[in-house]
RNA sequence: GGGCGCGUAGCUCAGUGGGAGAGCACCACAUUGACACUGUGGGGGUCAGAAGUUCAAUCCUUCUCGCGCCCACCA
């Protein structure tokens, strides 16, 4: 089919182009696929975005390598779905609906967890979608008709299933432990939500004296303000210095309370005192200690995070607090305080009393919520747990058997780390907004763990013979459902055709901070609870960094908003080819630099270029793919297919290995240099004209298709504008190299051809040659008939040509890249003396490098043949060119 | 403390055990059958430093220095 001569815009509209395809390819409804066990799967779960997220650019790194992987697989003809969803993200979201209730002068509390949930499902539906439609704008192209959310009805069952097993298994339990509080968002969070911020603070020494009246000793803490909860300080065995105090009392400062002195060799005697104080209900470390040797384990801050009165018991069933010694009395000024106010008071007063000994600057790291950024506070509460060692194990032997791999493979060890060290998960959330734990508890609080409340009655009443219940109003860790994503989106518990034919799931592409906080646990619960691993192959993207090297982030306000501030300027396909050529498989950070968006944005209106240019053939455009036999094509066309073939290649490989700056590399590469300011320019010339508009027609359409993937609308824009099978690109074939002819010999001679023409140029402008006025050529005469060589030389290099008889210098009967080697310029004596003394010069120094080179015996000994014999080539190749432009500056002289 | 990545042209980065590369920026020239969102030519680098292995090191090994990230109970 010959599509014409369309009239072509000049100039490439991204703004107006990429909606129009993408809405094209939504009605098409070709992002949909259904399982086809006929064709191998490809299938990639979308790590789900928060429904507070917005698009930034790490989701232009890692969100478009998962939409090229599938639209490349697609093309291969794979059964090839992207399954797309989002994240309820409950503190997230939390946060964000508390916030605008606030500014209403209303809390959560106030309204109800009725109404609250009421206005978050409202919420959801209201905004919930942003990050989608920014997902369009990219050209992201999921099975949208897939779509699912972590609280749809189905997944929400999926929940409940797990966390019953889990809990009749016995690997979910309720217990009080030390977790992580966040005041801020008033729930805990697990250790993988914990991040460390670096501080400047101060180191304080502490003074509690003997209890016998002896001088006592000094700790070294962070944290003056728990010391209220301390009881004990714990030395190293070793230490020479306290070894007489070890197992009597010293006495804290203020408060007057006698705690023991204990050892333990956690302690390293040379840092600070080398005697710690031990907070067993506020620090993770002390907690330990105290569980170590018995200690008792008062807290005394509060939920609120403020300093509460000791409660040196933890009442379990009413979770209230008893103060219940005299301790009470003396740190009622403390009361209340939050920790910085406490903090200074403690001091202050510490100072006053002499129990201050010494204060320093100190830098030191303070957990904080990855969701807040409030201070955690370390407290004990009763909370539900998922024991993690039996589910951590076969995870780890799954990878450690092959059956799990990390691309790039280091990350696997980052995988291992991860899951050696595991504690107990804390899986119970103070927020209203996730999913409700399955519990229910009688009046004497016995438990109750059922998948809806009519079995938990059920249960209730064969139990205890009474209904009566309340259901625990804790939800579930967001990661918990997410955890579940590659199999409760295919329809979990429900064997369906999707999870028996597309989980595994094979690949799953996320970026290494959360390689143990969801990756470690899709692979635990998937293996427990489907099988199998989730995934074949975890690819692991960098990280998103600003050109200074920052990690971008709000707060810092270097980061970038793709639909904003890239998309406008350079397009979907720009953005997407721009951040893709910074991507290199080993490197994990990549330092954005716009400019390869613009390349980028420049190289779709290049291609356009060359599309409009190919159109406009007076001779007109043959069908889809079909090239003329192979004795019509020039030297120029051979050239072109095979280095085609070759980009092919090396695109089709790049792909498979996920080397995507190598793909991006390759395709602009290409598509510039070898085919717009070569070929292209080549066709201009005469004796192209039989087979020109073939060529360009074919190696554009092949060239695009392999572009698709990466630059999905211009690659579909250009493909339309040329012959072509089928109805879009999106379905197209991938290029086949089988049906690319390559001609290896006669592309090297048209390389032969390109280096003359570069060296015409060069003397050109060398010689101030004005760029209109062509410049004189000689080709030797056996090149005569070699129309292919002598109008391409015409044309690039804008030569007038003339001939030379060459059978005296013998290259007559040599290989055509001989021959092309005696094509020379024509200038006035004296500039080609100089030319030629130059070349001369430089060909010199290649020979005698190279002679050197072949003189060194151990060299010739101990080389392989093949680098020997391509060296002497080399020198033979150097000698000739040398000869010949000894014998042209001799002629001159005669 | 442990682990990982990175130091190559002014900037951002490719690259290879055997003659140092790209884009951008810079300089000069140019409107040749598409393209000024262009073309052609040019200047610019002791490949962080040191030692070792090798016939040969920018590339492999070790150490040093610098930048960044992750993990860990130095209060």
């Amino acid at each position: 089919m010959n599509t014409g001569r369309p009239e072509l815009p000049k100039n490439y509209d991204p703004a107006e182009v990429e909606p129009r395809l993408y809405e094209r390819s939504l009605e098409a409804g070709v992002f949909h696929e259904n399982p086809d066990p006929a064709r191998p799967p490809f299938i990639i779960s979308m790590p789900p975005p928060n429904i507070t997220g917005r698009a930034h650019l790490g989701h232009g790194s890692t969100y478009t390598t998962m939409d090229v992987l599938t639209r490349y697989h697609r093309m291969l003809g794979d059964n090839a779905d992207w399954l797309p969803g989002q994240d309820h993200a409950a503190i997230a979201t939390e946060t964000v609906l508390v916030r605008a209730l606030a500014e209403e002068g209303q809390t959560r509390a106030g309204l109800g967890r009725e109404a609250f949930l009421a206005r978050a499902w409202q919420w959801r539906e209201q905004y919930g979608g942003a990050i989608n439609e920014s997902f369009e704008r990219l050209g992201f192209g999921p099975d949208w008709e897939r779509e699912r959310f972590t609280m749809d009805a189905k997944l929400s069952e999926a929940v409940v299933k797990v966390f019953v097993d889990l809990y009749n298994d016995g690997l979910i339990y309720r217990g009080t432990r030390l977790v992580n509080w966040d005041p801020k968002a008033q729930s805990t969070l697990s250790d993988a939500e914990v991040e460390n911020d670096e501080i400047d603070t101060s180191l304080w020494h502490l003074r509690y004296r003997a209890e016998d009246g002896g001088e006592g000793l000094v700790v070294a803490t962070t944290r003056p303000e728990t010391f209220f909860g301390d009881v004990a300080v714990v030395v190293h065995s070793d230490d020479e210095r306290y070894r007489h105090l070890i197992g009597k009392n010293v006495i804290l400062p203020l408060v007057e309370r006698p705690i023991p002195v204990l050892a333990d060799d956690v302690v390293e005697a040379g840092f600070g005192t080398g005697a710690v104080k031990v907070t067993p209900a506020h620090d993770a470390t002390d907690y330990e200690i105290g569980q170590r040797h018995g200690l008792p384990m008062p807290t005394v801050i509060d939920f609120a995070g403020r300093i509460s009165a000791p409660l040196w018991r933890y009442d379990e069933a009413a979770e209230k607090r008893a103060p219940i010694d005299a301790q009470a009395a003396r740190m009622a000024p403390y009361v209340g305080l939050e920790r910085d106010e406490a903090r200074a008071r403690v001091v202050a007063d510490l100072r006053a009393a002499g129990a201050l000994a010494r204060e320093e600057p100190y830098r030191t790291k303070v957990p904080v919520s990855s969701r807040s950024h409030a201070v955690i506070e370390p407290l004990l509460s009763l909370q539900w747990f998922v024991a993690m060692e039996s589910l951590a194990k076969p995870a780890l032997e799954a990878y450690r058997k092959g059956e799990l791999r990390f691309v790039p493979e280091r990350f696997g060890r980052t995988y291992e780390a991860g899951l050696e060290t595991l504690r107990d998960w804390n899986v119970s959330r103070q927020v209203w907004w996730g999913h409700q734990l399955p519990v229910w508890y009688t009046p004497a609080d016995d438990v109750i763990v059922a998948h809806d409340e009519e079995e938990a009655r059920r249960m209730a009443r064969e139990r205890y013979g009474s209904d009566d219940l309340r259901r625990d109003p804790d939800t579930l860790d967001t990661w918990f459902s997410s955890g579940l994503w590659p199999f409760s989106i295919l329809g979990w518990p429900e064997q369906t055709p999707e999870l028996a034919h597309w989980y595994p799931n094979q690949v799953m592409i996320t970026s290494r901070d959360i390689i143990f906080l969801w990756v470690s646990r899709m692979v635990m619960l998937g293996l427990r609870f489907v099988g199998k691993v989730p995934f074949e192959t975890v690819f692991v993207t960098p990280l998103v960094f600003d050109i200074q090297g920052r990690k971008m982030s709000k707060s810092l306000g270097n980061a970038i908003d793709p639909m904003t501030e890239l998309v406008p300027k350079y397009g979907a396909d720009g953005t997407r080819l721009g951040i893709l050529r910074q991507m290199r498989l080993e490197s994990q950070e990549l330092r954005f630099d716009e400019r390869y968006c613009d390349e980028a944005k420049r190289f779709a209106t290049k291609l356009w270029n060359a599309l409009r240019y190919t159109v406009a053939l007076d001779e007109g455009l043959p069908g889809a793919n079909v090239l003329p036999p192979h004795e019509r094509l020039t030297l120029a066309d051979r050239w072109i297919l095979t280095e085609l073939r070759r980009m092919v290649e090396t695109v089709t490989n790049a792909y498979d290995g996920f080397e995507f700056g190598v793909a991006a590399d390759a395709l602009l590469q290409f598509g510039w240099y070898t085919f717009c300011d070569w070929y292209v320019e080549a066709t201009k010339a005469p004796s192209q004209r039989d087979s020109r508009a073939a060529v360009l027609s074919f190696v554009l359409n092949t060239f695009v298709r392999a572009m698709h993937p990466i630059a999905p609308f211009v690659s579909e824009e250009i493909w339309l504008n040329l012959p072509h099978d089928g109805a879009t690109i999106v379905t197209a074939s991938w290029p086949d190299v089988a049906e690319i002819p390559a001609f290896p010999e006669d592309a090297g001679a048209f390389r032969a051809v390109i280096e003359k023409v570069e060296q015409l140029r060069n003397a050109r402008a060398e010689w101030a040659i004005a760029p209109k006025e062509s410049m004189r050529v000689e080709v030797p005469a056996s090149l005569a008939g070699e129309s292919g060589v002598v109008e391409a030389i015409a044309t690039l290099a804008r030569a007038e040509i003339a001939t030379y008889d060459d059978a005296r210098d013998g290259t007559r009967d040599g290989a055509l890249r001989e021959r092309i080697a005696g094509i020379r310029a024509v200038a006035d004596s004296a500039k080609l003396r100089e030319r030629y003394a130059r070349e001369i010069a430089r060909l010199e120094s290649e020979v005698a490098r190279s002679e050197k080179k072949l003189a060194n015996e151990s060299f010739v000994a101990r080389a392989s043949a093949d680098v020997v014999g391509a060296e002497r080539a080399k020198l033979d190749g150097y000698r000739r060119e040398l000869q010949r432009n000894q014998d042209a500056l001799a002629a001159l002289a005669a």
